[in-house]
RNA sequence: GGGGCCGUAGUUAAGCUGGUUAUAACGCCGGCCUGUCACGCCGGAGGCCGCGAGUUCGAGUCUCGUCGGCCCCGCCA
């Protein structure tokens, strides 16, 4: 099959020197002798006469092949076909007048083909390379080396390294050190799942990969590094989603002697700065606030999209003591008023009602505002007096839908928190190409594990409460604050951090909080608690996820659309074929033989 | 651990309440063609309908299981 393709050798390179990239000739080079590198992009034969698209990373220039110019390469051309790859020396030519084409950058020459090598063949690639054809994610992902000569996808890539970039050049310019830290570590109690990594030197013992580098860069403070950063791979084994791989990029950054407002506005001038310089996009700084505790009242969710103004209200006290039970019993009743929602179809609210069941909602309730009546199944259940207090706080007008939600809070928020988001979609409520960052603060410093049965660090053991609510931790836990801070961007959150524990006394009683007697903290933690004994300064810090802020500014929904080399949902790599299973003789090495082969029967 | 969607030529899809030989477009192969640009024209090849059971006279179509991909809940900052 492959001989039919073509009879023409393949040849080295030879002493032919690159001189132009695909996407840089144009009229100034008119009769300059040039040579282009690339790959066939698209072949038209005429017989008497061939034009071929030539492709490389930058963009396609068109060559052709004349028998006034050289005929025998005319000749061998004909044996041309996609995605071989050339060498093509020849002369810049302008086009014929009505030959121009505009939608190419390079669209008004062509490089007429004097001489040309066949660097190597191709086989029928499995789906065209080209951004309009969309093939089967599985079949992108395993030929990935394919998917990335699409220039769709090259192009979030390099939009990757110039955000790197960006990032860098800001850090530096402000001091930063960049330092790397290890990738071979010991695995801590608290956060995500460890991978593990067994070691051969030392059998039965484990090193597990950074969920993030925090403990070494608190380290690094306590060196008097003063600024540090680093661009670090992190790895967390958990279950993926369109935003979650199990290895993901953080710009990890930590300051000394500085508190929230030092760490918030470093960070803030960096994103802003890089989105002006890649996006030309103007964030106004300072970006704006929002309490933990008021994020939840307005919008349901810690990592609000403030893009557009939907928010919700609690009605709790005006359906008190309503006849309708459900909401006079409930600890919790909120309302999302939907201006010009009443057009809504009964099918579309029993797909909403569908939609906020996955957050553990039981139904949704729903009035609709006509102009002489409430349209509901609940309107018969509210006195008189509960229908002008609901019309009051919420500003009924007609047209109007609201939705409600009667539960517990945690069910209230997520439901319409998360229908709100679906709403916003619903009636074009969200601008495009709008970036909208916002700091969430003030979170609680513990959050209640219902399956251990005790209160866990909501952002990681080492972050300082606010003054004074290091006391709380013993009589009322759940109301101590952290001194963490959030960055959001339309409902995405990018970027995360706190200022730390600096003094080994205060660590040991959040340790002790965390249910860890002094023994244990000590075990697991002594290098930290040491480390902040020998005069630990003031410090704090945040990292990004890379990966998400490269997404959202390259407008892609899943986190695999910036990544070279992505897993799938299940963790694996469709190139690669990894995880893969390994040589009995390497698991002896390590000292480890699996459980299943002792279960298993042999065959 | 759980819910939902999907799997048919190389690719993207169609295939109705089960019924003759499984369609189309693009791609591929061969031929023709000196101004195309996603060239055009003529011809051709290409299928384990993801896999395995079951129901049925008969399964791409229905049922169950299984594998794989995607989205989500749980999990994860």
């Amino acid at each position: 099959m492959e001989e039919t393709r073509s009879k023409l050798q393949t040849q080295p390179l030879g002493w032919w020197v690159r001189s132009h990239g695909c996407n840089e000739l144009s009229l100034e080079h008119d009769d300059l002798e040039v040579c282009l590198m690339g790959w066939v992009q698209y072949r038209r034969d005429h017989g008497g006469l061939i034009f071929i698209d030539l492709r490389d990373r930058d963009g396609l220039t068109q060559v052709v092949f004349t028998p006034d110019v050289n005929a025998q390469a005319l000749e061998e051309a004909h044996a041309l076909r996609s995605e071989y790859v050339l060498a093509v020396k020849g002369v810049v030519r302008k086009r014929p007048e009505d030959m121009v084409n505009p939608s190419l950058l390079t669209g008004e020459i062509e490089v007429a083909v004097r001489d040309f090598k066949l660097l190597n063949r191709s086989r029928t690639p499995p789906f065209l390379i080209e951004d309009r054809v969309e093939a089967a994610e599985n079949l992108r992902l395993k030929h990935r080396y394919l998917d990335i000569r699409r220039p769709a996808v090259a192009k979030n890539l390099r939009l990757r390294s110039q955000v790197v970039h960006e990032i860098r050049n800001y850090l530096h310019t402000a001091g930063f050190i960049e330092v790397e830290t290890p990738v071979l570590t010991r695995s801590t109690p608290e956060g995500a799942r460890d991978f593990l990594v067994p070691s051969r030197l030392s059998h039965g013992h484990f090193y597990a990969l950074p969920q993030s580098p925090q403990l070494f860069k608190q380290l690094l403070m306590c060196a008097g590094l003063d600024r540090y950063y680093q661009v670090v791979k992190c790895f967390r084994d958990e279950d993926l989603r369109a935003d979650r791989q199990p290895e993901f990029t953080q710009v990890d950054m930590e300051m000394s002697f500085v508190e929230e407002e030092g760490i918030m506005s470093e960070a803030e001038n960096m994103i802003a700065g890089l989105f002006k310089k890649v996006l030309d996009v103007k964030l106004e700084t300072p970006f704006l606030r929002l309490n933990y505790s008021q994020a939840i009242a307005d919008y349901g969710l810690d990592r609000p999209d403030v893009r557009f103004d939907l928010t919700l209200r609690d009605v709790t006290d005006v359906v008190r003591g309503s006849r309708f039970n459900l909401f006079a019993r409930a600890e919790l009743v909120k309302a999302l008023r939907v201006p010009g929602g009443a057009e809504l179809s009964r099918k579309e609210i029993d797909d909403y009602t569908d939609f906020v069941s996955i957050y553990g909602a039981k139904g949704l309730a729903w009035i609709k505002i006509k102009d002489d009546e409430w349209q509901s199944p609940i309107a018969k259940f509210l006195s008189p007096e509960e229908q002008e207090g609901l019309t009051d706080v919420l500003g009924l007008e007609a047209g109007d839908i609201v939705f409600f939600q009667a539960a517990s809070p945690e069910v209230v928020n997520n439901a319409l928190g998360y229908l709100r988001l679906k709403l916003g979609e619903r009636f074009g409520l969200i601008p495009e190409n709008t970036f909208a960052p916002i700091w969430i603060m003030d979170f609680p410093l513990l959050e209640w594990d219902a399956d251990e049965k005790r209160w866990e660090a909501r952002h990681h053991p080492f972050t300082s409460p606010r003054d004074g609510h290091m006391e709380l931790l013993e009589k009322e836990p759940g109301l101590a604050l952290a001194r963490a801070y959030d960055m959001v961007i339309n409902g995405q959150e990018v970027g995360g951090g706190s200022i730390r524990i600096h003094t080994r006394d205060d660590q040991e009683k959040m340790f002790a909080a965390l249910g860890m007697d002094l023994q244990e903290s000590r075990n697991k933690f002594g290098f930290l608690l040491q480390a902040l004994d020998y005069g630990a300064p003031p410090h704090g810090g945040i990292a990004f996820g890379l990966d998400r802020l490269v997404m959202l500014m390259a407008g892609c929904s899943s986190i695999r659309d910036v990544i070279a080399f992505p897993k799938t949902q299940k963790a694996a790599c469709l190139m690669t074929d990894a995880p893969a299973g390994v040589s009995n003789r390497q698991l002896r090495e390590l000292g480890i033989r699996l459980r299943e082969a002792e279960n298993k029967p042999q065959d």
